[in-house]
DNA sequence: CGGAATTACTAACGTTTGTTAGGTAAATAT
DNA sequence: ATATTTACCTAACAAACGTTAGTAATTCCG
């Protein structure tokens, strides 16, 4: 708390004119981007029909959020397992039914026959990890645009490393 | 330190005859394993020819040693930014001398005309997130050893999902 | 311009944390 | 059996931490 209040150029004890605990600010942190995450990846499930583009969307849906802001996004993605009890339980639930929706995805590129994943839980974890490890490398400064980011991960989670024979 | 003492049945002041610090203890675990997975992948490098093959081999490896020991990797995944600044420095040096390995093989890989990773700092990045990210799902009691999810990661990271059509 | 509302301050509190010091008990060595 | 070493104890310390209470300063509004 002391260490925002300076970046902030206040005193620790300030702050608690504008929140209410440090618990708080952890917890509107970590749902209002869950929110967001879901809202993004619902809306995907919605709309899109194509599993190819439903998986494009979604991963440059993610790459936005977490870039749009990596402040909140490194909390959110460290510190999560810090919240109260209660709200813990309730973020794993977001956590688990965004992942459900990546899932979805995984389904119907496997029913239009474009994806193979016989292990979903597993290559969704694998996106995710992807996705998220975004917050340990980018940087605004660097040569990538997050939606060529996004571009870049949707090649590598899609056709891998393999020389494309077909080329 | 009263945590990992109650974890002993003993009082946090005796840890103090085994160990010299608290940061000796986050000191030893992130050496220690950084110097494993360090060692993995210079004899990955020296010992291999064929770069699917070291692909394979460094990624098994990795999680390997990932899994042989899940607190330490934990702890060695999400605190190594609490080193103190001098280890610090020294850390971020291996980390970077282990990614070279990877990148190391995907040179490899292109010059055998079997992998294609133009932008190779984030191919690997991607790669380690993949095998980084087990900390987070991984269980001994899961359904998958070691081995099967080094062969999943694996076969994830150099063809995709995207359906084969050559099968 | 004065009063109300808002923001920030200082001081302090209770709790937590990492660690030291001195003492005691247990284990080991001679 | 005695001496030495090791491990653990209690007690304590200083620093850090999150937060509250009361007060002062600043801003806003009629």
């Amino acid at each position: 708390m002391r260490d925002i209040a300076a970046e902030l150029g206040i005193e620790a004890a300030s702050l608690y004119s504008h929140i209410k605990s440090k618990d708080e600010i952890l917890e509107t942190i970590c749902f209002r981007m869950a929110d967001e995450l879901l809202r993004a990846i619902d809306e995907v499930n919605d709309v899109y029909f194509n599993a190819e583009e439903k998986l494009a969307t979604a991963i440059r849906n993610h790459v936005k959020i977490v870039t749009g802001d990596l402040n909140s996004s490194t909390v959110f993605l460290r510190e999560w397992r810090r919240l109260p009890a209660e709200k813990l339980a309730e973020f794993v639930k977001l956590r688990n039914k965004y992942e459900d929706g990546f899932t979805q995805i995984l389904i119907n590129g496997e029913n239009e026959n474009v994806f193979e994943a016989p292990d979903k839980k597993f290559a969704v974890l694998t996106i995710l990890s992807a996705v998220n490890w975004i917050t340990e490398w980018y940087s605004p400064k660097g040569n990538m645009t997050p939606d060529e980011i996004a571009e870049h991960l949707f090649r590598f989670i899609t056709t891998g490393l393999r020389v494309k024979i077909t080329e």
